[in-house]
DNA sequence: GTAAATTATGTTATAGAGTAACAGTCAAGA
DNA sequence: TCTTGACTGTTACTCTATAACATAATTTAC
C-alpha cells in the first residue's frame, strides 16, 4: 500500500522492508509501463540497489554492485540509469553527499525535503509540501519564480538520538 | 546599512553595488577582528572576487582569479579561503551548482535559502527562516532532528521573467 | 516479417571538483 | 628573542561526472 501525502517517512521506523523493496519495485515497474518508459535490465537492477537499504548510494558504489553482476564497469552505466531513475521521480539525487537514494513515494507529484542522519547515514524523504510553499513565499518577496528545489536536512535521526543522549 | 531580517534581497534589484560590496568587506572585517579571526590578503581578495557580482563562483573560477593577482596557484589555495569565508558565515556554498556565494547578511545567524536563476544565473539568498520553520516541522513527524540544511531554488529572476514573457 | 528508426548499452578517454600530506612562512604571545 | 600556532604554497592524488562513439536491442513503419 503505498504511502498517503501525509504519512511519515518509513525510513527512520520498523517496517516491514522485504514488501517496502517489493511494493515499491511493483510501483515503479507499473509507472513505467503507464508512461511508455523502459525499466530494463540495469535500471532495475539500480533500484534495487537503492532499495535495499535506506541510505544514499555514490555512483561509483552503485557502479561496482553492478559489475559484480556482470553489468558495464564503466561510469557512464551507472550514471545512466540513475539518471533514468530520476528523471522518473523513481530515485532522488542528493547534492550534498554526491548520492542518490530510492524514491520511497514515487508517482506523487513531490518537491521532497531530504533527512540525512549524520551518524548512521539513513535517508528519510518527506513530502516536503510545507517547505515548498514557504520557499515560495520567500522568493515571491524576491519577486522570484521557483521550478526546482533542493532541500536537505542534515542531523540526528530518531535511533541516534537516543544512542546520543 | 546592513540587510535587516525582514528585507527583501538585494541581488535582483537595482542598487548601489559599490556600497552593497564595500559595506560588506567592511561588516567582514569588523566581524573578523570581533571574533579574532584574520581576514588575510587571500582571504580578502577571495571575498571581494565573490562580492563583484551577484553569481555563484566555482573554486576554479575563484583560483583562476588568485592567480593573477599573484597568490598561489593550486586548488588547496582557493578551497582553504572559501572554506574559510563559510565557516565564517561570510559565504555559502550552493551544493547544486558546485560552487560559492558572498553572503549578503553576515552576521545574522541564518539558514539561508539560495535563489538561482536558470538563465542569467545570478544568485539571491532570503533570510529563510520561514524555510528553516517548515523543515523542522516536516522532520519533527519522522521524529527527526534537524542540524543544518541545504536549500536551494532553481527558477527565473525578475528580469529573466520579463524577457521570457 | 523485414527494414529503418529509435533507444539503450558498452567502452574509451577526459574534464571537473575536492583533499591529504608535508614544507616553508608569518604573526602573536611568553 | 624564541617558541608556538596559524596560514600559505606545492605535490600528488582521489572522487565525481560527462562527451563521444561503437555496438546491440527494441520499436515502428512499411
Amino acid at each position: 500500500m503505498p504511502l498517503t501525502s501525509t504519512d511519515p517517512p518509513l525510513a527512520f521506523q520498523d517496517h516491514d522492508h522485504a514488501g517496502c523493496c517489493g511494493g515499491l519495485i511493483g510501483q515503479a515497474e507499473t509507472l513505467a509501463a503507464e508512461r511508455g518508459a523502459r525499466l530494463t535490465p540495469v535500471r532495475r537492477r539500480v533500484l534495487e540497489i537503492l532499495l535495499a537499504e535506506h541510505r544514499a548510494f555514490g555512483a561509483y558504489e552503485v557502479l561496482e554492485r553492478l559489475v559484480r553482476d556482470g553489468f558495464g564497469n564503466q561510469p557512464p552505466v551507472a550514471y545512466r540509469a540513475l539518471d533514468f531513475l530520476v528523471d522518473q521521480g523513481l530515485a532522488h539525487r542528493i547534492s550534498r553527499l554526491n548520492a542518490f537514494m530510492a524514491c520511497t513515494r514515487p508517482g506523487q507529484m513531490h518537491t521532497p525535503a531530504v533527512l540525512i542522519c549524520r551518524t548512521c547515514h539513513m535517508v528519510a524523504e518527506t513530502p516536503g509540501t510545507l517547505v515548498r510553499d514557504a520557499i515560495d513565499r520567500d522568493a515571491a518577496t524576491a519577486g522570484f519564480v521557483v521550478e526546482r528545489t533542493t532541500v536537505e536536512a542534515l542531523g540526528l535521526c530518531p535511533a541516534c538520538q537516543r544512542v546520543a543522549a
